[in-house]
DNA sequence: GTTTAATGCATAATACTCTTATGTATTAAT
DNA sequence: ATTAATACATAAGAGTATTATGCATTAAAC
C-alpha cells in the first residue's frame, strides 16, 4: 500500500482509507496527488502512499458513496478532487475513532509486563 | 487474520506477527491455542486471532529462524510450544519499537487540525 | 451415556489489499 | 533538450487474512 522509508510493509497495511478520510475531513477537498504529498510531508517521509494503492482505494470509496468527485481542468492537465459525502463524514469519524481505540488496545497489548507464575 | 467483535478487518491487518512476538518475549514459551486465548483475554475479545491466520504465521516465523518449537504430549493430545530464538528476541524488540513509532506517526496524522487558508 | 463445547493441531480455496511495473500526458526545471 | 515533477490510471503478481474444513482428544452439559 505504501512505500515506507521507515515502516515495514505489513505494519502499515489497512490504514490507507483511514488516513485518506481523516485528511479529507480536515481539508474539504483534495486530489490524489495532493494526498500523497500531504502524507509524505506530514510524516517526514515515513509513510509514502503509492499511486497503485491510492487510486483504486479512492475509486472504491467513491463507489461506496463515501466520496464524491469534481473534475477540474488546470490548463491542459486534469485534477480530480475528492470530498466527503454526508455518509463519508460519519464514516470518517467512525474510522478515526475506531483506529484510536485500536491503538489503545495495541498499546496495552505491547506494553504488558512479563507474566509471573 | 482475526475475528474482531470490535475492529474492522482491514484496520488490524499486519499486526499479527508483532503481537505474537511480544507475547513470546513476555512468556518464554507458548502454544498456538494459548496465544489465541491470551490475546482474546487481554483485549476483552476485541482482537480474536483465527487459527487460519495464526498457524501459517507461526510456521513462517519458524522457517525464518525467529521461533523454535518443542512438541509436548499432554495425555494423547499434542502441544507445540513456540519460543523466541536469539534472532527472534531482537526481531521482537525491533517489531515492537517499530510499531510504537508507527503509532506515534499515526496519532499525529489523525489528530491534525483543519488546515486554514 | 451421549451430545456439545472446548482444546489443539493443520491446510486449502477464496478474497482482499498492497507492491511493482507500466502507460499516457502536461508542465516546470536543468 | 532532457529530466523531474505533476496527475491520472490499470494490470500482474505477491502477501496476508477470512472462511471453511478436517481430524482428534478431553471436559462439560443434558
Amino acid at each position: 500500500m505504501y512505500v515506507y522509508i521507515m515502516y515495514s510493509s505489513e505494519l502499515i497495511k489497512g490504514t490507507l482509507k483511514t488516513i485518506v478520510l481523516k485528511l479529507l475531513s480536515d481539508n474539504q477537498k483534495m486530489y490524489g496527488y495532493e494526498i500523497t504529498q500531504k502524507v509524505k510531508e506530514l510524516t517526514g517521509d515515513k509513510i509514502q502512499i503509492t499511486e497503485g494503492a491510492l487510486y483504486p482505494s479512492l475509486h472504491s470509496l467513491e463507489a461506496e458513496g463515501i466520496l464524491s468527485t469534481e473534475t477540474v481542468n488546470i490548463g491542459k492537465r486534469v485534477r480530480k478532487y475528492y470530498s466527503l459525502t454526508k455518509k463519508g463524514k460519519s464514516t470518517s469519524r467512525e474510522k478515526v475513532s475506531e483506529f484510536a481505540d485500536f491503538m489503545n488496545t495495541m498499546k496495552f497489548l505491547l506494553d504488558i509486563k512479563p507474566q509471573l507464575g
